[in-house]
Parts: structure tokens; sequence; C-alpha cells
RNA sequence: GUGGAAUUAGCUCAGUUGGUUAGAGCACUGGUUUGUGGUGCCGGGGGUCACGGGUUCGAGCCCCGUAUUCCACCCCA
């Protein structure tokens, strides 16, 4: 048997059921809040991501799949969704025309990681990428969407807020660190010896015990912000206060993708194991010029929907549509017209096989239709539909024709 | 990429120190005497015990390899 590669799965019946009314739900809020959709391809250049999410993160230094294709290009299949949104907003000269463009995007994203739960080498998410606002209000309504559609969808969470500063108190913070790691010599573990120069900030969120003891004494940057990122951030969180979004402030909160500035954040659920970040996102005011744009803020968040898909709360199902039944195989021609009839306007199953009755309204239990249709002896013999709800458990038995000429309409 | 655990019916799992035709619950399917479901009662189908080797008179059980899943590390959504 040959089946799916280590980390890809297939999405099929009541999984798929989930990942639609995911979908629905946050395409719809997401256009309610004024975002289009918009979708690029899956294989982009590999420069494209070398240089917006960072040859330093672990993301571009080992989790791509990246190939040669038949022409010679360096290709890989897209691992995250903003280098190639961004991309395209570059390349159709939209940082030219000036403006505010907000877009919504969906689908598979690929990383070569070892899988766990809630970790899948072919994954999707949901992101949402706004581009010509300034203002630390549009952080804000980053933040507010993503509440908005995990509370619509029964999600608990807990946000964490930190401040990644600018390119103006960033520079300086930096440096501050690096001399500070510098003093903590060899106490430090292998890892962040080795992230002291290729990304100094990353240290912080070290999962190792000791090192964490020694960062109790690091410069924040939090406390090392410019008046600009400093006011921005208090915006935020009055934002946030006023519309009760509770959060808390993580001074180690990195984002793994080196384009972010200023406002970070990341939801995380308690509910899925060690894979718990459901929603991360921030500010990325240089990645357009980075990518041969305009220079144009820009601020976007991501969703895992595989992650999200665990803690998704389903509305009752309700009974719909038709089943439709014989009790003997003469009457199946005129199941089948009733049936065509029917789905000019709503949802008609048929079963093919003669059965008794008792049979069939099981069957029609089992699909959860609202109607169980069956023409038995009597009904042939009469030229008439013997209809139950299965809701109301009324019954009621009409003319053929009753079905039939709908096909007027 | 590192370390650990698991893999038996469609699903969740039993399976004694290695010993005949591998079990249960749920699900599926049929019956329950005149044509009434979701919830009673009785029956039925369904397993190369993940895959490939090895040890043994004999392997679901012991050993080795491979694959996958899960956990921790790592990373992130």
């Amino acid at each position: 048997m040959i089946q799916s590669l280590r980390g890809m799965n297939d999405i099929l019946n009541q999984d798929y059921e989930r990942y639609e009314y995911f979908l629905s739900t946050a395409s719809t809020i997401a256009k309610r809040y004024g975002f289009h959709y918009i979708e690029t391809p899956l294989l982009e250049e590999t420069a494209l991501f070398k240089r917006s999410v960072g040859e330093s993160s672990d993301i571009v230094g080992k989790e791509m799949y990246q190939f040669t294709d038949k022409g010679e290009n360096d290709v890989c299949l897209r691992p995250e969704g903003t280098a190639g949104v961004v991309r395209a907003f570059v390349q159709h000269k939209l940082d030219k025309k000036g403006g505010i463009h907000r877009f919504y995007y969906h689908g598979a994203m690929f990383r070569y990681e070892r899988p766990q739960k809630g970790r899948l080498r072919q994954f999707h998410q949901f992101g949402v990428e706004s581009f010509g606002v300034d203002s630390v209000y549009e952080d804000a309504l980053m933040i507010m969407m993503v509440a908005d559609i995990l509370k619509t969808l029964g999600i608990g969470y807990r946000l964490k807020l930190n401040s990644l500063g600018d390119h103006h108190c960033m520079p300086a913070y930096r440096e501050k660190l690096v001399s500070f790691i510098e003093s903590c010599g060899d106490a430090l573990c292998d890892d962040c010896i080795r992230r002291k120069s290729t990304n100094p900030i990353r240290v912080l969120d070290c999962k190792s015990e000791s090192c964490q003891n020694l960062y109790v004494n690091a410069p924040k940057l939090i406390y090392n912000l410019c008046d600009g990122c400093q006011s921005d951030f208090d915006t935020l969180k009055s934002i946030l206060d006023a519309h009760n979004i509770g959060y808390e402030i993580d001074t180690n909160l990195v984002r793994g993708l080196d384009y972010y500035s200023k406002t970070a954040f990341e939801f995380v659920s308690d509910a899925i194991g060690s894979q718990s970040a459901i929603a991360g996102g921030g500010r990325y005011d240089r990645l357009i010029e980075f990518l041969d744009g305009k220079p144009t803020p820009a601020v976007g968040f991501a969703l895992g929907i595989e992650r999200l898909m665990e803690l998704i709360v389903m509305p009752e199902p309700i009974r719909e549509g038709y089943y439709l039944g014989a009790m003997d195989s003469e009457s199946l021609g005129d199941i089948l017209k009733i049936a065509e009839s029917l789905r000019k306007e709503q949802k008609a199953v048929v079963e093919y096989e003669a059965k008794t009755l008792k049979a069939h309204l099981k069957g029609a239990d089992r699909i959860n239709a609202r109607y169980c249709a069956v023409i038995g002896e009597n009904e042939r013999l009469n030229g008439t539909v013997w209809v139950k709800d299965l809701a109301k458990k009324e019954e009621s038995t009409f003319p053929l024709t009753h079905f039939t000429t709908k096909e007027d309409k």
C-alpha cells in the first residue's frame, strides 16, 4: 500500500467539515474588516524567502523544501505566506499606487520538520496582510480580528504581546544585549553561544532553565524603546484595554521570522500540547523595501488551521434535505425523478436498493436528513409519495406531481 | 536533526511464562411475523496482529531492520 508522505495528511469527512467551517468563519470576518482575498503560488524563487524570512532563521536555514527545477531555477515550496503576498504587492506595483491594501489568504505551507501533534510538513495557514497603514490602530485591528475569529469558533486563548522596536532603537539594544551575553561567558548553553552571533535576540526565549536564570538580569528591549515605539506600544495597550482584550506582556516573545519590528504578538492555547502557538503576527515596516518595493508600512498575522481544528467547537448539526428510497425496485425510476427535481434547491440522497420502510428510515436518520421520502406498493399504485419529517415526526402523503412539477419553476 | 514510547477489526483497546480456529465495546449489516428512525432483544460480516528479516518443533508475544504516529528537545502557526 502506498501511503502519504510523512507529515502530510489527507483532509476528509468530518475533518473537512471542520476545515470548511473554519474557512468560512475566518473569511467572513476578514471581509467584514475590509480585507480582500489574494492567492499566490505555492512555489516561489528561493531568494524570496532568504531575503524576507531571513537566512539566520531555522525556517530558511533547515526547513525548506528547496530544489532546482527543470529550467535550472532555485525554487522552494512556500514555508509561510507573507513573503509571497509582499512579492505580489510589489510585482503588481501597488506600492507605487499608494493607498491602503488589505489582503487575506489561506492555503498549504511546507516545512521539512520532524512531525508531531500540531506540527506537520504540509500544513495550512489563514493569514492577513495590511499595507500602507502606519497607525498602531491597524496593529490593534489585527489582534482584534484574531480575537474575533477565535471567539466565534469558541476557542479559548492567551495573548502574548511584545514590542521589538524599530531601526532607531533595535541596533542600540542589540549591542547592549550582545555585551550582556558576553558577560555571561561559558555559563550559557551551546545554542545560545551560537545565537549570540547569528541572532542574539533569540537567546531570550531559550528553553534552558540555567540560561533563563541568567537572563533575569538581561536588558529587556521593552525598557529600551525609543519614544516613537514606546508611545505606539502604550497606545496599543490602551486600545486593547478599551476593547476588553486581555494580554500579558512577554518580554521574551521573539518572532522567528526576521522581518518583524515593533508590535509582535502570539495567541497560545494550553489545550493542544507543546505546539501551542495558534496564531502569531506583528508589524514589518521594512520588508517591502527589502523586496525592492517603495517603503510601505505593513502589519499582518497568520493562524495555524490544523491547530485550531483541534479546538473548534462545532455548531450542532442540523437535519437537512431529503433521503429518498423505494420499497420495491419498480419505483426507483420515480424516485430518481423526484431527486433530480429536489436537487435544484436542496440536498437529495437516493438509496438504490429496495428495502423495508424501517431500513429506509434508519438510512435517512444516519445521513441526518430532514425528510425521508419513500415509494412503496401503496404509493406506486396511487401515484403518491410518502414523506416523513424526521425532526417533527410528522408524516404526510403527496402526489408524485407535487415534486416533479417544480421543474416548471 | 537528537532522545524515548507505541503500532492487534472501520474506531477505542484486551490478549496470561511463546502453545490449536486472535477477543470485547462502539460502528456496519440483517432479523425482531401486517409499511415507522435515532434508544430494547437476537444474529451476521469484517483481522497477511504496520512492513521485512531472524530465533524456535511452534511467534500477536522474543531479537534486528524499515515505515508511521505520539511525547520530549528543537522550532513555530
